[in-house]
Order: C-alpha cells, then structure tokens, then sequence
DNA sequence: GCGATATATTACTGGCGGGTAAGTTAGATC
DNA sequence: GATCTAACTTACCCGCCAGTAATATATCGC
C-alpha cells in the first residue's frame, strides 16, 4: 500500500516555517517535514531540476538533493520519475488556469478579459518562468507527456475561440475561429518565451499582444502604443 | 562550409552507384556505400529516430538500424550523438532556409514575400514534420541546442521585421516591429505544428495566416476568406 | 594481382541512473 | 514509556546505452 503517489488530498494550510535549524549529525541529520509540505517541496525542486536540464537528463538523485531529501522518498510519495514530472505539470497548469480564471469577472466586456487574461498569463510566466518552461517546452519534447501539453493548449485555444466568436461579429466560421485562435496562442507563447527570459518587458508585451490581437497591425499602426512601466 | 565531422571532404559528387542488386549473404550480407551516400542515409534515419522518441531516449543503435547500417560506422562519420543532432539541425534549418529563399524574387512586393514565404514555409513543414520536430521542438528542449534553434529563430524574426518595417508605414519603433515579428513567427509556429501533425490544410492555414498578419482580426473580418481546397 | 584505404561488423566496457530492499528513528497517541 | 506509524536513510542491483577495440573485406589505383 505504497499510497500512490499523492492520492491522499491535501494538507491545506499547515506550513509552519522552519529548516535550516541546526545541523544536527547525530545519526543522520535529517529533518522530519510532513508529507503535505515534504511533496510540495519535492515538485518545487523537479520543476527547478527540470527545467534546467530536461526530463531525460534530470536524474532522480539530483531532484532529491535539491530538496533536501532522498530518493526513496521521492519514490515513496510519486511512485515513479514519470509520475513525478506529471505531477509537476499538472500542479504548474491548474495554478496557471486558477490566476487566469480569477481574473475574469462576468460582466467584463470581450476586449476587457482579454486583456486582463494576457497580462495575467505574462506576469504568471514573468514569475514562474521555470513552471511554464517545464509545462510546455520540456514537455512538449517528451513523447509520454506531449498528449497533455495539447490538451492543456487545447483549452487555451478554446477560451480564446470564444473570445473572438463572442466579440466579434460571426463573419468566419467557427473552424476559421479556431485556426486564429491557434495562431494567438502560439503568438502568446512565443512572447511568453521572451518573457521568461526577461528579454523584454511584461506590460509592454501585454500591451502590445492584446493590440495585436485585436486589431491587427493595422491597430498597432493607427493606435500609437500607449507604453506604461519600463 | 563548416564540414565538420565529415572532415575529409571526400567523394562529393558521388551518388552514382546503387544499392539493391541482390542479396549477397556471403559473410555479412552487408553492402558497401559511399560515404557521402551513407552519411545522407544516417540524417534521414536519425531524423526520423529523434522525432519519434525526442534526443535522450533515441539510441544511437537505433539510428544505426534505421540506417541500415551499424553504430561504429555512425561515429566514424559523426563523431558522437550530439554532433549527429547538430548535422541534422543544420542540414535541416539549411534546406529550410534555401527553400524560403529561393521563393521571394527581389522586385516582389512586401505583401507578395510573405505570402510566399508563408505558404512555402507550411507547405515544407507538412512534407517535413520530422525536420520541423526536431529542428524546433526537439532540440528546444535539449539545453546543449537551445542556442542553435534560438538563433534559427532569431533569423526568422529579424527577416519579419525586415518585411514589416519596408511593409507598414514607419509609426512603431524597431523595437516594437521586433516584437511584433516574434509573434507573428510565434503564431506561424504554432500552425506549422498543426499543419505537421495533419491537422489543418496546409493551403487554408496559409492564407490564414498571411491575412491575420496584414490585416489582423480586423482584416479577417472585411474580407471573407478566401477557401480553396477542402 | 597487390597493396592501400575506406567501408564495414561483432563484441565488448564502464558508468550512469531508475528503482528497491532493508533497516532506523522521531514523534504522536494512549 | 511502550507502541505504532510515518518520515527517513544507506547501500545496493541491474539494464541500458554512449562510445571503443579489434578485426574483416570490398574496391580503387596501379
């Protein structure tokens, strides 16, 4: 009964600060955390490994060090490597979809969410680069986890569909909502890979995305870019 | 010419002789092919491995079989699994870059290249979804070609850039054509991922394409698209 | 024919890394 | 303070795979 990685809801709260109290090498030295806290520190330090080396070159030992504890650890909460990483995107993406959904209000005009939903995302990707980086380029590589990028695109691509069918007049077809969908998707996340790399701008990107989305470039050409931070 | 494993330049030419001429099973039943033939045999093979299975998870047997032929010979010409990735990048990257070169003629309007450039940048990714797997969404997940396919890409942008600053009238800066060209590269992606995986008309998406570029949602909006196949 | 060399193979190794067995201790509960 | 469990560890196993001998033979130039 080797629990199955995390099936055990969740520890909520909890959280009480600590570590880093005093190297105690008695026997071992180690802390006790519990599980609740310990998982959430072991997928905190896949994401990190992950991103920096790739699923494949990340070995289980280095996760482990990283959090500070040890493998069998690792195999005792997530069962297995896959099952870790899957872990880890599936974690990144609900609180990606979360900050993105608590953005919107109902009463938003069209124009309105959009905007609040790129900046949002870019601000998300802006601070939690490593997340997005592992959700969607590390996984995208991976032959076992490349059903679960597009299904998560998927949705993106479905909220802005509806966007666009929503606020624009029903002069294409849904399938031709669906391609441009597609394409600001893809537009957003390559502006997000320049995000996470601090390459430019967050709010200046969003401005300019939300622009672009709506109106084209003949928009950033007849409405000069109102520029805010930077 | 960088060469580069391949080192002899050698044979060259070539090509002349042929294989399949009968099934000697002598000693080792193995035939005898010219080096730069070989070589070839290798990319494609190796193309086609490492987009099945992404960089770590493709062994260089594997390769070896697909090419017909055995892992020592594979490191005579190539030297190690990662200069064998790099050759497939770069011969890749290379005949998609003559492709969409030998496309635009140099009194074409700004419009005409892109339109040329799109449609002749899709219609390769569909007869070359492995190539555009591996040289993109591979060998961006593998830290040691991160660079590489960053500076592919960079190519790309900078040569829309190009385009939108001769296109459009000079009311964004640089800075923001640059920006903009990210996307629009972004979003060309990201239907050259669909159009690889043969889930959206190559023809359609073009057109698509180069309308959301010139026009923007707005531009899909006055003018009906066009369909033509399908 | 006769080397010289380029093309080829089989069979190995060395280590890295996923995964596990077996045992240890901290601390909650009564 | 005995017990029970959850949080830990060290130390190992073993398969896979990048890379390498060592060796064989087809073919070209002469």
């Amino acid at each position: 009964m080797p629990a199955r990685a995390t099936s055990p809801k969740r520890s909520s709260s909890a959280a009480s600060r600590e570590q880093r109290g005093g190297e105690d090498k008695k026997h071992t030295g180690t802390k006790r955390v519990p599980r609740a806290i310990r998982e959430q520190q072991m997928l905190d330090a896949a994401i990190k490994v992950f991103s920096e080396h790739g699923y494949r070159s990340s070995s289980m030992d280095a996760i482990a060090k990283q959090a500070e504890t040890s493998k069998p650890m690792l195999y005792l909460y997530y069962g297995s490597k896959e099952e870790l990483f899957l872990a880890c995107v599936t974690r990144e993406s609900g609180r990606l979809i979360d900050t993105l959904e608590a953005q919107i209000a109902p009463d938003d005009s069209p124009r309105m969410r959009l905007q609040k939903v790129i900046s949002s995302f870019l601000e998300f990707v802006e601070s939690n680069a490593d997340s997005w980086n592992v959700v969607y380029r590390q996984a995208e590589a991976e032959p076992p986890f490349r059903q679960t990028v597009s299904s998560t695109r998927r949705m993106f691509i479905e909220m802005t569909a509806e966007l666009l069918k929503r606020s624009t007049s029903d002069t294409y077809s849904g399938e031709d909502a669906e391609l441009i969908a597609v394409a600001l998707v893809g537009a957003g996340e390559a502006i997000a890979d320049r995000v996470a790399n601090k390459e430019v701008d967050q709010h200046a990107a969003a401005d300019l995305v939300v622009q672009l989305s709506w109106g084209g470039l003949a928009g950033t050409n007849s409405t000069p870019l109102p520029r805010e931070t930077q």
